[in-house]
DNA sequence: AATGAATGAGCCTTCATTCAT
DNA sequence: AATGAATGAAGGCTCATTCAT
């Protein structure tokens, strides 16, 4: 009933709000990177900062708060350094190879933050109501703009449901960086980006199955017409053709 | 507000071995899926399996453990029904398809154990040291063997990294399935089947990236005519319609 | 998930005193009956007030001290109620009912801040020693007041303890508000101090037994070694001698 | 996300059931009592019943429930007492007279926790859903069914409310027996007894205001003659009507 | 006078694992 | 084999009060 009693004040440093916040924000990110975020506690990202835990909750509601935040500045910065170089690229191969590269380059060169927002941030529950996840889209969106403008080019076919280019692009960036962010393996974002442009691109040619040059390529071309008739699916137009 | 009640004295059941074990991963199977991994409790777990605590360490070493073996009871499954089906499947795009297809209804048919593994298992720091991560290269090489398959046939060129494929594929299923198997939207295991499986087939086609206005490029159009007189697959009829 | 913002500046305004602790005070009574004290924070009460945490302490030393001068004040507007009003009721019986219904109606006015006081001031450890404690004694005296008065006056008798018909009345009218205060029912001033001021009229009448030192004492103790032989209770004396 | 690892155990005392909630739910008594529930911890709980915290939790889903177990018990004990002794007096004073002594004496021989219900407990939100509150209203209405018995034998008169009557008896124990629950104070439950029961009684006796022969009755008689003229209450109409 | 940020002790609760019976 | 009670460390969060500016 009676208030908790003060103890002796120790010192009590006055720094501008702004580089209380970057202190904090700052130790949270490296806390929070080093040991995961269940694995971290709010006392030990005080003490990195150098200020007392209770002094953490004035500048942020929960610890998971602190998290959203840390990752919020991650996001900014990405976003900082993409604006101006994407303007820089021409033509929608290259374009697309430079987010693709820029994607695989952020899960390279932080793969501790990256792990802390795929595998600690992302399966929360409220993720979906979270703000990075609007970042998250907002990111994501910028390199779906690029395959729209090849469709409206006509460089690249509109057939493929855009969302699952997305996820082909952004899945598989995310499955082949896995053991890198664990610390237990390597991957090459320039190797990837290459390879990986070069699916997304050639699966949506308009050409099709037409492994042009070739000699006899009209021929199949009328042999594919006519199974296709016969109601048959893609795949099947090689077999026959090779047998 | 009486004392939590002691539970009435279990007769010490001698079940066979093996139906314990049983009842305990089916409980902890129900469990784990309905709260996940760190929400529920060994004690729910017990409780659900009509044994007490001590019980579960009797065949477990740990709770981690007894997740263990419910993935990989739920992998076994999996892996039964592969096998058989696949046999019947001719053709490289229809195997793949079908693959890729049989992926995408496992995640469908039982979302809560897919994120279980994908958001509780797999994030864990000795994951790639476990049985299930073998178990899921097991399950992966399935559908890379397809691939190489078709690379063996001279269907499908060489030029990209398998991995990349790979993870174009399984990255593609899981962020497609993402919000899914967090109950929060949906998604038709079919139709991404069938994209995915042109997205990846087409990229592995040699006709590689003849974008020119190269010679055939007229015929190439006659083509794209009779394509949209005839109107097959899913994804043409859209540009069929567009056209 | 941006950090809290730190307010905008207020500016330093230059109210007069009184109105700055009235701001205050009045904020406080808001807050401590809508929250409770507990749960009430220093914190709430400035934002309400317009002042910052510090500003609080430069007018009160502490957050208790701020409870008290609310309930002060509550005090205040009481007595300026009372004093006139009593002032043009006549009769014991009449006045008795007057600060009855009085009271009750403070209570039905405003359950909050009675429940304030009564759940959250008067238990504290020192409440015996606050100022709100000789305030409430005050009040309470008068009503004591009128029942002396019509002691002296011979309608009422003096045989029983003044302290035990006060703690009845309060008692009573607490006990009968006191889910009403919680917002878990209702109850009727007027009926409520019907009954009460006829219970406690009558209670202090004098032509029960006990006006001792009359002729017929003795007398009335021998009925009553019958009655307790009988096992009967000393009412009936009244109605068997009446008869 | 590794489990928290295990210590080198102490001591483990494995003793019956009962005896670890008797010593649980003693050790809670005394340090509510002495401290009261919120100042005290659940740690000099579990200290004093010579366990450690974790073993609270078995027993007791939280601090709260346990006290509300503690105070179950002390209401057990009340109850044990009371059943027997009522059925040894008889008479409608009487057996109003031993409740409510019994029940000032309660407040005497156990302030500490009268002042813990009273104070601590009974103001929570939920006191009203609570089991405590139950027991309470079966305690007050044992008390109740003595004033009814009076009016169903024609010896007390059925025009007070009873609610009233209750809120008379118990309010104005609870009240004479504040100060001394804090331990400021003293009363004595004899003589407190004796007037409370008298100015009930009495304020239920039939007789009205008229009833003696005395010889200043008629000068009574004439008091309230004027009286009546002057006023006022309701509750006179009603007499005046029936006279 | 006013500001408003810093303080920091301490609390209730959880639960995987162990081990005496 | 089975029981099931005991362990005990750990952690996020609150908030009245102070005091440098």
């Amino acid at each position: 009933m009676s208030p908790k009693a003060a103890s002796p004040p120790r010192r009590r440093e006055r720094w501008p709000r702004d580089e209380r916040v970057a202190a904090i924000t700052e130790a949270a990110r490296a806390v929070f990177c080093e040991k995961g975020f269940l694995e971290s506690s709010t006392a030990e990202v005080a003490a990195r900062a150098g200020v007392v835990e209770g002094t953490l909750y004035r500048y942020f509601p929960s610890k998971r708060a602190l998290l959203l935040h840390v990752v919020e500045r991650f996001y900014e910065r990405i976003f900082a350094d993409y604006e101006q170089q994407l303007m820089g690229v021409r033509g929608t191969w290259n374009r697309l190879r430079f987010l693709i590269w820029k994607h695989l380059s952020v899960l390279h060169g932080d793969p501790a933050m990256c792990r802390l927002i795929m595998h600690e941030l992302r399966p929360s529950p409220d993720y979906r109501r979270s703000s990075v996840f609007r970042l998250n889209r907002r990111y994501t969106e910028r390199t779906m703009a690029v395959i729209k403008e090849g469709i409206a080019a006509g460089e690249l076919v509109p057939g493929v449901p855009l969302t699952i280019v997305r996820d082909m692009i952004f899945g598989c960036a995310e499955h082949h960086s896995w053991a890198y962010l664990r610390g237990e393996g390597q991957f090459s974002p320039e190797a990837a980006a290459d390879a990986l442009t070069d699916m997304v691109y050639r699966g949506l040619q308009p050409q099709a199955l037409t492994r042009s040059g070739s000699a006899d390529a009209s021929v199949r071309r009328l042999e594919q017409a006519v199974r296709r008739l016969e109601g048959i699916s893609p795949a099947r137009r090689t077999r026959k053709a090779a047998g």
